[in-house]
DNA sequence: TCCCAGAGCTGCGAAATCCGCAGCCTTGGA
DNA sequence: TCCAAGGCTGCGGATTTCGCAGCTCTGGGA
């Protein structure tokens, strides 16, 4: 049993190690990794043995693995809500266009404690925000106070949330 | 010491319960529930009675609480990653216009393993829908065959996903 | 070719955590 | 006034986490 010892050097050649890495500089994960990242999307909590058994590890190999995909940021455990149930009133995506290089302006938007969410994208938009605010006055002061002051920016779109739908993180497992 | 028990009773003078519900259905949370919140914001990990110790209960209360909040679905335990590093080459944000009710339309997206997130706005779209997929013909597939047929949709705006600057979940800690 | 260093995995006790349960207290309704 | 329900605590027993020593495989250098 143990099926897929396998899929530690079947599945890709190579190690599990970050052999080859994509440009981006984040290393590129194995069949394991991903299995084990997909049991931890189901629940966050999940037992490392559990795990194991799952994709064919023992129970320290699943604990090393899952604290260097941590440290390396490839994955982050944590508590996931919708704000707008747990007292922040107001959240919105911004859509932002702006002049020249877009990286100080994505730096200057993810250095802001209210912005859960920067994202550059090709379209109409250059870079989607998206912001969570106590209240109407805390989401305008930082839309036009503390964004569309931020050097580069041309305009500024605002889609106020009025509800959440889905939020998952399950893509692993479909 | 055990400093704030009093959170539980003074800072909301009814009980942590559900004594009052939002419009939407979902429990109001007391000042304690926040801070557990809270705590696994920073790490979804964490030891039961280290929480108890941050918010002034015991372990098994935590623990109760912590369970109460999963099954409500007002918090999830997960693992989240940046889906580009994870295998997966095309994301993007959907903008959406329909007519009549959208609540049938949010709802199909819903429904999608494709879609990760949706969310109905005030502004120039209806809905904003985020998507990830395996490579382009994925995501125009998804797009063009799934979208644009569903009942009401009158038009759609995407926008690519190049790269994903930030992605939080701690506005608990600010 | 041989040898060594590094990475990753396993197995194993010790320590810490999780879990179920019984009991207590408070609140609200009959 | 009494009872039922919800929430909290404290406590053992089961489970999990943690640290570590040792093994294997691989690639580089002499």
């Amino acid at each position: 049993m143990h099926s897929e010892r396998v899929a530690s050097r079947s599945a890709d050649p190579r190690d599990p190690r970050d052999s080859r890495e994509s440009r981006s500089g984040t290393p590129q994960l194995d069949a394991v990794s991903l299995g084990i990242i997909e049991q931890l999307q189901e629940d966050g909590r999940r037992p490392y043995a559990a795990i194991g058994k799952a994709v064919g590890l023992s129970e320290a190999a699943v604990r090393q693995r899952v604290q260097k995909l941590l440290d390396q940021g490839v994955m982050q455990i944590v508590a996931v809500t919708d704000p707008l149930t747990v007292g922040f009133r107001r959240q919105a995506m911004v859509g932002i266009n702006a002049d020249g290089d877009l990286e100080p302006v994505a730096d200057a938007l993810t250095a802001m404690p209210e912005v859960e969410y920067v994202v550059m994208t090709a379209g109409s938009f250059d870079i989607l925000a998206e912001i969570v605010c106590e209240d109407d006055d805390h989401l305008l002061d930082v839309i036009n106070k503390r964004i569309r002051i931020l050097p580069g920016v041309r305009s500024t779109e605002s889609f106020v949330y009025l509800k959440l739908k889905k939020q998952t993180y399950m893509w692993g497992t479909r």
